[in-house]
DNA sequence: TTGAAAGCGCTAACAA
DNA sequence: TTGTTAGCGCTTTCAA
C-alpha cells in the first residue's frame, strides 16, 4: 500500500509520489463521496446505481454527497471496469438526406428512454470511412449497432463478428439473410410504382435511378423498376434508363435527355423525390403539363412532395418506425438477451397528382408553353 | 505486490484470485503485446501513440505483433488514464432541418482530419434535454463542445464553467459577449431583405416568423425583420406578424390569415425557406402571381430553392463553413491551447425570382384564377 | 446490507 | 531509447 510517507512534512519539494495528470482539476471521485457520505467506495456505486440494494438512510446520505460535491461520473472508469458502455453506435451514410433524420431522430430518443446513448457518425458513403467509424465505435466500447442497409464490405462483417457486438441494420431488406434487418421491401414498391403506371396505360416508361453502386436500397429500387417492366412485357429501353446522384439538377437534366430521345417517355420513375422534384420542375418550366403529358413518380415521400403542384406520387417511408423499431430490437437483446430478429415493414405508395393516364405519345416540341397542369 | 500464490496449482477450484468479469472475452491488450513483441508495456503504448519516439525495430515490433493479435485499443482506459479523449460533443436542436446536415458533415470532416471524433446529440430544441447531453457529453469526457446559438440555459452555462470544457457556439451571433461563436448576423440579413423590399416599392410586408421560444436564430431574424421595417417608417402591423413552427403547411395557412385581413400584405417576409415554400405553394394553388401580386422571400437558401418556380428570393448561410471553422477553433484551442476567438460570417441576400416591384394594392378576389408568373 | 480491495487497459512519471 | 510501475475512477467479488 504504497503509504505517503512524506504526507504533512512541507519541507519536501514535490509531492510524495509522482503526481499525476490534472491534480488541480480536482473532480470529486467516489472516493471523495464515500468519505463524505462516510462509507466505502462500494456502497457509493451500489447507492448510485442500484438504489434498491442499499438501505434508505445510506442512499440518501450519498446522494446528498453526490449533490454537496456536485458529483459527476466517470463513463471512462464505469465503461473500463464494468465492460458496458450503455452506448450505441451508429454509421449514416449521409445526413444531408432528409429521410434518415426522421429514423436517427427516433432511434435516438428510444434509446434514450431505455438508458442508452447515440454514438451518431457519418460514413459519406464511403466504405472505408464506415469501416474506420465501425472500429472507433468498437473501441469506445458501444455495446450494439446500427448500420444502414446489408451492403457492407466484408471488413465490416469480420469486425463486427470478431468483436462479437450486436448490431442492427435499418432500410435495407433481403431475404434468406442471417443479418438482422429493420427495413422495407424496396424493389417491391418500385414494382408497385411501375404496376401503378401500367395500369394508367402508360407503355414508354422511363427510369431515373440514384447512384446504385455503393447503395443497395438504390440498386434494389432500380431492380423493383425493371423487374415490374419486365413483368407488364415492356423490357426497359436502356435509353430510358439513367443513374444520376440525388440533386434536383440531374433530375431536370435527365428530363432534358429523355425528351432528346426520338420516342420519349410518357412517364418518369425516379430513384427518389430529390430526383422527381427536379424533373417536376424542369417540365413545370418547359410547359409540360403533369400528368397530362408527363407522369412522374418519387420515392420517399418527403414532408414537401405533398405540397407540389401537383402533389408528388411516391412511396411512404416508415423511417421513424424503423428507427424505433431498430433501438428496440437492440435494447431487447442487450437486456434481455433477446434473439435479433427481421422486420420487413410496409412502404405504401401514395398515389397523387403526377401522375395520371398516358398521354398520346404525339412527340412534343419541347419549347415553352404552358398549360394549367390537369385541364 | 499480491502475487499470485496459486499459480500453477491445478487443485483449487477456481481460479486464483477472484476473477473480473468476461475473462472468456479474450480481447489483446498492451500486455499481450508486449509480451508478444517482447517489450514492456510502457514501449508498446509509445510505439502506437508516437511512434517516432521509438526505434525502427521496436515499432515493427509492436506493429506486427498488434496486427498478428488483432490488437483494438480500449478508448476508455485510454481515456481514464490520459484525461483525454480526442472527441468533441456537439449538440444540435434536430437533424430534421437541413440547414444543419452541412454544418455537422463540415464539422465532423474537419474533426477527423484532426484526429478528432465526433460525439454527435440532439436536443430538440429542448433545454432540459440540452443540459442533460451535455451532461453525458462531460462523463464521456470529451475535449469539447459545440453548441448551437447563444442562447442556452443558465445551467447549460454553469455547467461548462465547471468543466472548464472548452466551447464553441455557431449559427448564433450576438454584440459584447465573452462566449466564442463562428455565427452569422441574422438580424442584419433580415434588415437586408426588408431593405431589398422597400426598394421594390413594397408598403404593405407581412412577416410570417418561426417560433422565436427557444431559438435565438428565428428570434434575432424576426427582430432584424421589425428593425428593418421601423428603419423605414414602417412600423409593423401586428395584423402582419405571425409565429409558425417550421413546416410548409403553416406558410399556406399564413397566407390564408394574410389574405384574410382587409388590407393584405403586397410581400410576406418569411422566417425560414420552408415557410417561404409554404406561402408560394399556397400562393401558387390560389392563382397568386408572384411576383406579380404577391413577393415572398425566404432564408437560408435550402438547395431546392434554386429550382422553384419562382426561384426563391432568399439568404444564402454560410453552413459548411461554421461547421469547419467551428471545428477549427475548437482543435486550435485543444493541441495549441489557441484563444477561442469569434467571428461573424457573411450571409448574403440571394434575390432571385420571388421578389419584385411592389403591385398595386388593389384587393384580390381569393379565387381560384391563374397567371403566369412575371406575366 | 456493507466494506475491503482487486483489477479493467492504458498512459506517463521516473529510472535506467 | 526503453522498462518499471503507479495510478486514472469505477465496478464487482468476496468476506463480514
Amino acid at each position: 500500500m504504497a503509504e505517503n510517507s512524506t504526507i504533512n512534512n512541507p519541507n519536501i519539494s514535490g509531492p510524495s509520489r509522482r503526481r499525476r495528470n490534472k491534480p488541480w482539476a480536482n473532480k470529486p471521485t467516489v472516493k471523495d463521496l464515500a468519505k463524505e457520505a462516510g462509507v466505502s467506495t462500494a456502497t457509493v456505486s451500489r447507492a448510485l446505481n442500484q438504489p434498491d440494494s442499499v438501505s434508505e438512510d445510506l442512499r440518501h446520505r450519498v446522494e446528498a454527497a453526490a449533490k454537496k460535491l456536485d458529483y459527476m461520473p466517470s463513463a471512462a472508469a464505469r465503461i473500463l471496469s464494468s465492460n458496458k458502455s450503455n452506448t450505441i453506435g451508429a454509421v449514416f451514410p449521409t445526413l444531408n438526406n432528409a429521410i434518415f433524420s426522421g429514423s436517427i431522430e427516433a432511434f435516438e430518443n428510444t434509446l434514450a428512454e431505455n438508458g442508452y446513448t447515440l454514438l451518431l457518425t457519418v460514413s459519406s458513403y464511403d466504405q472505408k470511412n464506415e469501416e474506420k467509424h465501425i472500429r472507433r465505435l468498437l473501441e469506445r466500447g458501444v455495446d450494439g449497432i446500427l448500420l444502414v442497409g446489408l451492403n457492407h464490405s466484408k471488413a465490416v462483417w469480420e469486425i463486427l463478428e470478431k468483436a462479437a457486438c450486436p448490431y442492427v441494420t435499418i432500410w435495407g431488406y433481403r431475404r434468406n439473410t442471417d443479418i438482422p434487418y429493420i427495413g422495407i421491401d424496396n424493389a417491391k414498391a418500385a414494382e408497385q410504382i411501375i404496376d401503378h403506371l401500367v395500369e394508367l396505360g402508360h407503355k414508354r416508361i422511363a427510369l431515373l435511378a440514384g447512384i446504385v453502386r455503393g447503395n443497395d436500397r438504390a440498386e434494389q429500387r432500380l431492380r423493383g423498376f425493371k423487374r415490374g417492366l419486365k413483368r407488364h412485357g415492356q423490357d426497359a429501353d436502356p435509353e430510358l434508363i439513367l443513374q444520376r446522384p440525388y440533386g434536383h439538377e440531374y433530375g431536370r437534366e435527365a428530363l432534358d435527355i429523355f425528351l432528346g430521345h426520338a420516342n420519349p417517355p410518357t412517364a418518369i420513375v425516379c430513384g427518389n423525390d430529390v430526383l422527381a422534384m427536379g424533373v417536376l420542375f424542369e417540365a413545370t418550366a418547359r410547359g409540360i403539363a403533369v400528368p397530362g403529358e408527363l407522369s412522374i413518380t418519387g420515392y420517399d415521400n418527403l414532408p414537401i412532395t405533398e405540397h407540389m403542384m401537383p402533389a408528388m406520387t411516391t412511396v411512404s417511408i416508415p423511417s421513424e418506425e424503423m428507427g424505433v423499431h431498430a433501438a428496440e430490437a437492440l435494447v431487447q437483446k442487450l437486456k434481455h438477451n433477446e434473439q435479433l430478429t427481421s422486420e420487413c415493414l410496409p412502404a405504401p405508395l401514395i398515389v397523387r397528382g403526377t401522375t395520371g393516364p398516358a398521354a398520346l405519345n404525339k412527340k412534343r416540341s419541347g419549347t415553352k408553353k404552358r398549360r394549367n397542369p390537369g385541364s
